[in-house]
RNA sequence: GGAGAGGUGGCAGAGUGGUCGAACGCGCCACACUCGAAAUGUGGUGUUCCUUCACGGGAACCGUGGGUUCGAAUCCCACCCUCUCCGCCA
C-alpha cells in the first residue's frame, strides 16, 4: 500500500497513476473518509485524555463517586466513538488497499499486455522443418503423464517422469548454485502462509477471483509463489541497514487455481496448479532498489544464456503492472508450440520493484547508523520456474532426429546429455 | 493428541489493579578522564499516530483478539506461539 500520507499530500498525481495504470479507485472518496477518520481520531483521543486523568484523579478523591461516575460516563462516549471510528477505518483501509504503487517513470504507458514493450532480442531461434511442442515431444520420450496426473489430482496436474523428473531437481540446483556463488541465501520455504502474510504481500486470499488455494477451517492458503513466503520471512522486523540488501534464492513449490483459463494458453505445461520454482528476493534500503531490479534481471538472462534458450525482454507497460509493482520486466522465451503452431514467445520469467508498497504492509524497516527508519524496498524475480523452463527446453533443443539435447550447463546437475 | 510451564524494550529479566512505557543489569550512543585504548564516571537510549514554527503536549502498543473496571502489563475468556514430559509419526 501507499502512505496515506503521500497520497493526502499528492492526491492529484496519486489519481493520475491510478487513471495510467487502469485501475478504478474511488480516491475522493478515500480523501473525504480521510479527513473523517483524522477528525473522529483526535475527539476519540481527547475523550481518553480525559477518561485517564479522571481515572487518575479517583484514587484518595473526597468526590470518589462523582468522579467515577463521569468516568463511566466517559467510557460510553468512548466506545460509541470508537465504533465510529472503526466503521470508518475499514472503508478507508479497503480503498487503501487498491491503490497502487507509483510507476516508474519510464514505464511505457498501455492498457493491455500486448501494448508492453521488447526491449531486445536475445540467442537465435533455430528453425527446424516441423518442431513438435513440448506436450507432444514429452509423450514421445514418455517424460509427462498428464492422464495420470488428472486421475490422481485433476486436470492441469502432471507426473513428471523419468528423466524429466531428473530435469526438474537439475534445474533447480542449477539455478541455486549459481545464485549462491551471486551471494544469495539458498531458503526452501514453507508451502503455505497465513492470510496475514498473503495479504501483506499483495495477494488476495478469499476473493472471488483470487487464483489462490485456501485451506478450509485455516487461515492458512497455498502459496502462489515464494514471494508470499519469504516476504513474510522478515515481517514486522527493523533491519540493520548494514546488513542490506538481503538477497534470497528461495525453492517452492507453486499451486494455482488458475480459474477460467482452460484453453489453447494454457496448453500442456504452459498454465499448470503446481509447479516448482527458484525465485530471487530481495529486501535493500530505498536508494539500492533500482539498480538490484536491474542485477535481478541480469540474472534471469545469465540463466536462460546459459540454457542457450532464445528469448526477448519485455517492458511490462502500466495497465498490465500488478497492485505492487513500481517497474516490471518479463523475459519471454520462445517456444514453438505458441501461436498457433508456428511458435511464438511465452513468459519464463518477471521481476518487479515493489519499492515500498509491500513493506508498508508487511512492515519490515531499515535502520540506518543515525537512526533513521524508513520502510525497505523489495524487490523479486524469478530464476526458474521449471515447468515454464522445461518447455523452453524441451521445444527448443529437440533435434531433427526427435531426440532432445540438454544444455551443456545442466548437464553435470542431471547427469545425461541428451533424451532419445 | 494429552499434561505442565511460559510469552514484558536490542538481549536478559522484575513487575500481579492506579505512583508503569514499564525497575535492575547487559548492550548501544554521547560526553569526561587518556597520547590512544581499556577500565571508570556522567548523561542518553522503543515504535506508531495526532498536535505544535519550535520547545512541548496528547493517544496507542507488555504474544493476538475480546471482556470486566472510573482505571488493566497486572483480573476473566478465546486463539496463536515457545519450552518440558508422555503418546504418535516421515
Amino acid at each position: 500500500m501507499l502512505d496515506p500520507k503521500y497520497i493526502r499530500e499528492h492526491a492529484a498525481e496519486v489519481k493520475k497513476n491510478c487513471a495510467r495504470r487502469n485501475v478504478k479507485v474511488d480516491l475522493d472518496r478515500f480523501l473525504d473518509l480521510d479527513v473523517e477518520r483524522l477528525e473522529l481520531t483526535r475527539s476519540v483521543e481527547a475523550l481518553r485524555a480525559e477518561r485517564n486523568s479522571v481515572a487518575a484523579a479517583v484514587k484518595g478523591a473526597t468526590d470518589r463517586d462523582a468522579l467515577v461516575a463521569k468516568g463511566k460516563a466517559l467510557k460510553d462516549d468512548i466506545t460509541a466513538k470508537e465504533a465510529e471510528l472503526a466503521e470508518k477505518e475499514g472503508e478507508w483501509k479497503s480503498i487503501l488497499l487498491q491503490i497502487p504503487n507509483l510507476t516508474h517513470p519510464e514505464t511505457p504507458d498501455g492498457k493491455t499486455d500486448e501494448e508492453n514493450v521488447e526491449i531486445r532480442q536475445v540467442g537465435k531461434v533455430v528453425k527446424m522443418k516441423d518442431p513438435l511442442d513440448h506436450v507432444a515431444l514429452a509423450e514421445k520420450h514418455d517424460l509427462i503423464d498428464f492422464a495420470r496426473g488428472a486421475k490422481v489430482a485433476g486436470a492441469k496436474f502432471y507426473f513428471l517422469k523419468g528423466k524429466m523428473a531428473l530435469l526438474e531437481q537439475a534445474l533447480i540446483r542449477f539455478a541455486l548454485d549459481y545464485l549462491t556463488k551471486e551471494g544469495y541465501v539458498a531458503l526452501s520455504t514453507p508451502d503455505l502462509a497465513k492470510d496475514e502474510v498473503l495479504l501483506g504481500t499483495g495477494f488476495n486470499p478469499r476473493g472471488d477471483e483470487t487464483q489462490i488455494y485456501s485451506i478450509e477451517n485455516s487461515d492458512l492458503s497455498l502459496i502462489g509463489t515464494a514471494e508470499i513466503a519469504v516476504g513474510g520471512y522478515h515481517m514486522d522486523e527493523i533491519l540493520p541497514e548494514e546488513g542490506t540488501p538481503i538477497k534470497y534464492a528461495a525453492v517452492s513449490h507453486c499451486y494455482r487455481t488458475e480459474a477460467g483459463t482452460y484453453g489453447r494458453e494454457s496448453y500442456g505445461l504452459y498454465r499448470v496448479h503446481q509447479f516448482s520454482k527458484v525465485e530471487m528476493f530481495i529486501f535493500c534500503a530505498p536508494d539500492q532498489s533500482e539498480a538490484l531490479h536491474q542485477e535481478l534481471l541480469r540474472h534471469e538472462e545469465e540463466i536462460f544464456k546459459m540454457l542457450e534458450i532464445p528469448y526477448r525482454v519485455v517492458d511490462i507497460c502500466t495497465g498490465d503492472l500488478g497492485g505492487p509493482a513500481y517497474r516490471k520486466y518479463d523475459l519471454e522465451a520462445w517456444m514453438w508450440g505458441r501461436g498457433d503452431g508456428k511458435g511464438g514467445w511465452g513468459e519464463v520469467t518477471s521481476t518487479s520493484n515493489c519499492t515500498d508498497y509491500q513493506a508498508r504492509r508487511l512492515n519490515v524497516r531499515v535502520k540506518s547508523k543515525d537512526g533513521n527508519i524508513q520502510f525497505v524496498h523489495t524487490l523479486n524475480g524469478t530464476a526458474i520456474a521449471v515447468s515454464r523452463a522445461l518447455i523452453a527446453i524441451l521445444e527448443n533443443h529437440q533435434q531433427e532426429d526427435g531426440s532432445i539435447m540438454i544444455p551443456k550447463a545442466l548437464v553435470p546437475y542431471c547427469g545425461f546429455d541428451r533424451i532419445g
